[in-house]
DNA sequence: CGGTTGACGTCTT
DNA sequence: CAAGACGCCAACC
């Protein structure tokens, strides 16, 4: 494949990358973008997902930044729906209010 | 073609 | 510890 495609692939790998996240388990930006080759594009994967297909059942809300929190509400409704989505998948949550990558963090050792 | 924006990340105030 | 600034790069107007 040509450099050239996987930037236009980048959008279709980001949305196989996150429908393929198992539940209970959780990615962030810039662990996708750095999956594509793109450490420093986690800006467009956040854009990718900002424009996520509608009615795909993309898992978007397991997508979510280095820290382990979520978008701020530009989702379903609010972030706390989106954490209570993830604790409902078994995504644990630290006290502070985010999401433990430590423990939850998804990793592509399947490849 | 150029300025603005952004579901990010990391450093600095 | 919280908030702001800067950097990065593509998409959008």
């Amino acid at each position: 494949m040509d450099p050239a495609e996987i930037k236009n692939d980048f959008y279709a790998r980001v949305y196989d990358i996150v429908a393929l996240i198992p539940r209970g388990k959780v990615v962030t930006y810039g662990q996708i973008a750095a999956l594509l080759g793109a450490p420093q594009a986690a800006r467009r994967v956040g854009y990718a997902m900002y424009n996520a297909p509608a009615g795909s059942n993309l898992p978007c809300h397991r997508v979510i930044n280095a820290r382990g929190e979520m978008a701020p509400g530009t989702i379903f409704g609010s972030p706390a729906a989106q954490r209570k989505l993830l604790e409902q998948e078994g995504i644990i949550f630290k006290p502070d209010g985010c999401a433990d990558l430590v423990k939850c963090r998804w990793m592509f050792d399947s490849e």
